[in-house]
RNA sequence: GCCAAAGUAGCUCAGGGGUAGAGCAACGCUCUCGUAAAGCGUAGGUCGCGGGUUCAAUUCCCAUCUUUGGCUCCA
């Protein structure tokens, strides 16, 4: 913890060294903020001109000059009058400045020639911090205040950190990063592709792709079965009336895709399933005794994301959510998050997610449904959380306005954080779709609705799984679990046969019978990332045996084909990692 | 949408006002091979799309689309 308030130090500290560089080339510069953040700093100007890569260099150089003079950083407290007189020439400044309270004083912190408004705290000196222990990364655009009604300001990020050894293994971690971009490897391994010029945003799944899709969703789908869902399939399009029913024309308008007309009717793609879902229920008056209803649908959905939000798989315009709707009665409610938090961990636990921690979301200040209601659901939701012994925290009043909600978020082998699960209350579209069920009492009354997504969305998962594994999915995931691979042509009969009995197992297997030598064989299969690879010349011919080679790089000889087919079996069956 | 950078062969990238270059992949031929790349050859591109400047544009200028890094937003 120490040291994390020290790295904190030295990253606002670097923030202020650069401001004074950038100050140094351009003298009629407009300062802004410039905090320390995860890994680094970054810094706002209002600059006369864009920056462009080659700045970043020579404001380096002129940090580094900075540090190097052994500047002291003084705090200085000043009346709120002359902090206004002494910035008179920063207007941001003077914005921040008039945000606090007139009787106050305010800090500054100098070194050398700048002085900055600053709450602090700082290292004693620039001598604490190392001209080789940072590296400017990137210039980025960023709206004054992050509002986009504002200027835009020119950002300048940078990393920095103790020591050079420190900054070295960071940005290690960055290029590994980058070879574990789903892109990336997306492209490598042949598994999808978006085209920019038939959509943006659309993915396009190619047949490996699909395979490690299908897995995901066959699972997917057993699992719900054996959890007491029933499948559903609704369309893609709905006319107005649907959405001018749910509310979304409403409050959703914008990140929907605009209306197609015909008929004189105007029909929209869905951006959410729910409404479809409560179509279904209420084509039939329901008994209690019918609830709860678990509905599920791999929804494919439409929404517009402006262009510059759109991000390989992370961030597209159509999407495949692992949807469900959750109809039951006020005193089945409890029983039923409970069991979709259960289920939900039990998920995301399968695909290798250890690390779950869990975020509340409360009752915003506009929002719909009684209080009472509110209350009791956010309760349940929050006993669930505990029951499951999950590490949470609660936004209060981060709850969307129909009703409040769990996220989990996960942390990757990289232990990067993604949002993946989500489970909200829907106060809203029982009330606008008038839903009911008929209670023991003969009265019709308002079923809870919640809505949930497991693993969010199919595309979304995708990428995170894929950089999660850097690509080399477990055998139960593998596109290709088993390459057969031929020493020389001449035992191609007998890697045909192999490869037919593992087929006959329902492996995802194939024989490579081109006319590559061995080690391009294998080269080919390990860049693949297939999970075994089989070996077979003259002594496996004699021997009826195969030769085992583990994509880790592990060999086995003279394994009969039973106790591989045996021990893939039980691999695949318990969804185990090599 | 906004700020910046980029778009050249299937992929990774070089080049540059005068008819376009490499490696890998593809295809053909030779080699029949024991755990991460055999050798030789062939083919492949309106240099993102549209305008403009010029005798000449892939190169310079403008516009546009898309991608990347951010801002905003979020499954």
């Amino acid at each position: 913890m120490a040291n994390e308030e020290k790295l904190q130090k030295i990253r606002h500290s670097m923030a202020h060294v650069m401001a004074e560089a950038v100050l140094q080339m351009f003298p009629d510069a407009q300062i802004t903020i410039g905090p320390s953040i995860d890994n680094g700093f970054y810094y706002d100007f209002d600059l006369p001109r864009t920056l462009v890569p080659d700045d970043l260099e020579e404001i380096t150089e002129r940090m580094k000059i900075i540090i190097k003079d052994d500047k002291t950083f003084e705090k200085i407290i000043v009346s709120h009058k002359d902090a206004k007189k002494l910035f008179k020439n920063q207007t941001y400044k003077q914005e921040l400045i008039e945000a606090i309270p007139e009787d106050e004083n305010v800090s500054l912190y100098s070194q050398g020639d700048f002085t900055d408004l600053c709450r602090g705290p700082h290292v004693k000196s620039t001598k604490e911090l190392k001209a080789e222990a940072f590296k400017l990364l990137s210039i980025a655009g960023a709206y004054w205040r992050g509002n986009e009604n504002n200027p835009m300001l020119t950002r300048i990020y940078g990393t920095a950190w103790e020591n050079p050894k420190e900054l070295r293994l960071y940005l290690k971690l960055l290029e590994e990063l980058k070879k574990r971009d789903h892109r990336k490897l997306g492209k490598e391994l042949d598994l999808f592709s978006l085209h920019e010029e038939a959509g943006a945003g659309l993915v396009y799944w190619h047949p490996k792709g699909a395979r490690i899709r299908l897995a995901i969703e066959n699972f997917w789908r057993d699992q719900h079965y054996k959890n007491g869902y029933e499948m559903v399939y609704t369309p893609h399009v709905g006319k107005a009336w649907l959405w001018e029913t749910s509310g979304h024309l409403d409050f959703y308008k914008e990140d929907m895709y605009p209306p197609m007309e015909m008929d004189k009717a105007q029909y929209y793609a869905k951006p959410m399933n729910c409404p479809f879902h409560i179509m279904i229920y209420n084509n039939t008056k329901h008994s209690y005794r019918d609830l709860p209803c678990r509905w599920a649908e791999l929804g494919t959905v439409y929404r517009y994301e402006k262009a510059g939000a759109l991000h390989g798989l992370l961030r597209v315009r159509g999407f495949t959510q692992d949807d469900a709707h959750i109809i039951c009665t006020p005193e089945q409610m409890g029983d039923e998050i409970l069991e979709v938090l259960r289920f939900s961990l039990f998920m995301l636990r399968s695909f290798g997610f250890q690390e779950i921690s869990a975020y509340l979301s409360t009752k915003p200040e506009k929002s719909v449904g009684e209080s009472a209601k509110w209350d009791t659901a956010t309760e349940a939701l929050r006993t669930a959380i505990e029951t499951e012994g999950l590490d949470y925290e609660i936004d209060e009043g981060g709850g969307v306005f129909y009703g409040p909600k769990i996220d989990l978020k996960i942390k990757d082998a990289l232990g990067r954080q993604w949002q993946l699960s989500t489970v909200q209350f829907d106060f809203n579209l029982p009330e606008r779709f008038n839903m009911t069920f008929v209670d023991s009492d003969g009265t019709e009354k308002q079923p809870f609705v919640v809505h949930r997504a497991l693993l969010g969305s199919i595309e979304r998962f995708f990428g995170v799984l894929l950089e999660h594994y850097a690509g080399a999915f477990p055998a139960w995931l593998a596109p290709e679990q088993v390459r057969v691979i031929p020493v020389a042509e001449n035992f191609s009969d007998y890697a045909e046969k192999i490869v037919n009995m593992l087929k006959d197992e329902d492996f995802r297997v194939s024989g490579d019978f081109g006319t590559e030598r061995l080690n391009a064989k294998i080269r080919n299969a390990q860049k693949e990332k297939v999970p075994f690879m089989l070996i077979l010349g003259e002594k496996e011919v004699e021997a009826g045996t195969i030769s085992v080679r583990h994509r880790s790089g592990k060999q086995e000889h003279g394994i009969s084909v039973e106790n591989f087919v045996a021990r893939l079996h039980d691999q695949i069956e318990s969804r185990k990692n090599e």
